[in-house]
DNA sequence: AATATACAAATTGGATACAAATACTCACCC
DNA sequence: GGGTGAGTATTTGTATCCAATTTGTATATT
């Protein structure tokens, strides 16, 4: 039985990856309670690692806590949008550029084994699939560049984006994803083939089939043009 | 007297702030270690608040948890430093134009202030009070942009960028800090202007000093040259 | 009836106690 | 003399315990 001996410090971890995992799928909506004492009761464990995760994902901006009061998953901020499709735009771009740069064999095969997951969700119209590979393809996008610090930026507004097309994911039911596959593709090409000025635009372009993805979706349910540029 | 009641919550806080002040004042020199023991006996505290500091540390990436063992201050590592220019140049340009675009009267207060007192360590010749106020006024700039993901990275850039140039800070004993204090005054007349474009260009032209100094100065004690873009 | 106040219950923040893992010491062996 | 190993000590990771703050409820007062 390859039964993990469960290690000391492996605690907090698990409860984080949890955690982080339902909070982007949206099992834990924006605003649910994260309550101390439930989730160690959950887990197995004490309060201790618990609250180890927890600070962790607050300083991730996926929870916030409320002093003396509980935790709760963070909100989504509708107003803040155009900011973010401002950082995510410029991201895509800057990612895609490094990318070009500095790619290595290993860079491609991760970015390739994300593109084969999403594919696959699309093809089966897998939502939650679909998300999260889509994010790991991007992901790995900025990992090939190497800058830490736009590899971080980028994790966080890949997270924030996972949470907001999973409002409206039913975007997804489009032809849309098909799209993204083949934009995918053509990334990898233009990464492997390190034009970076290519690769800068691609990103650029990506990005905005995204904003426009959001501002078709998002906007109706504001009830008014949401003010982007 | 207003002697504070010590708040109950208020205890990370102040170890935290304690502990980032002393780290980017280079008083904690980079490896250092950070005792859990010692420092919950020097703050009088258990080690409960004194673990969820460092865990806040980790975060911002100033500090590094070995795991089963202690947690030190995180090294600077030069091989990283090409990247971290990068990243500086783009947040620089990026935050100076929204700040343009965005500023409101109590965003350029702070910057004034944050330059007055900056203007005020290049006249006493104080490096430490000018590396704060110096990235104080950056951080105002970023926060007139007012979109928080830009915001969250400069703040790691300028926190790194104090060590480095801590490191190197003789530099300052030459004419260049009374450039900067024109550069900044010129910073804030065009972002009160609203002048978008140029306030970028100043960013990127500020930057570029930067680089340049820090090409100067870390490139001697490398041995060889910093590969710049 | 509505509001304010006092009381009670629940939950977080912090302290202490305990267990596991690592580092250090010193002796012993080669 | 150097290296290896057992045993000890120190330090982190986790559990439990206590206190302080807040929320909700019930009662009393206007």
């Amino acid at each position: 039985m390859t039964n993990d001996p469960p290690r000391r410090g492996g605690g907090p971890q698990k409860i984080y990856d949890a955690l982080k995992a339902d909070i982007l799928n949206m099992s834990l909506a924006p605003g649910a309670a994260l309550d101390e004492t439930d989730l160690s009761a959950r887990f197995g464990m004490s309060r201790t690692p618990v609250r180890e995760a927890l600070q962790k994902l607050v300083a991730d901006g996926l929870a916030t806590t409320l002093p003396n009061r509980n935790t709760v998953v963070t909100a989504l901020d509708f107003e803040s949008v155009p900011h973010y499709l401002d950082a995510l735009t410029l991201m895509y771009r800057v990612t895609g550029r490094l990318a070009a740069l500095r790619r290595k064999p290993e860079d491609l095969a991760r970015m390739r084994a994300a593109q084969a997951e999403f594919a696959a969700a699309v093809a089966a119209s897998d939502a939650i699939a679909m998300l999260e590979s889509n994010r790991n393809f991007h992901l790995a996008i900025a990992q090939a560049g190497g800058n830490r610090y736009y590899t971080d930026l980028f994790e966080r507004l890949l997270n924030d984006g996972m949470r907001l097309l999973r409002l409206y994911y039913r975007s997804y039911q489009d032809s849309l994803p098909q799209e993204f596959v083949r934009e995918h593709d053509a990334m990898i090409a233009v990464i492997e083939a390190g034009d970076a000025d290519t690769a800068e635009r691609q990103g650029g372009d990506h990005a905005r089939q995204i904003v426009g993805q959001l501002q078709r979706f998002i906007a109706p349910v504001l009830g008014a043009a949401v003010p982007l540029e």
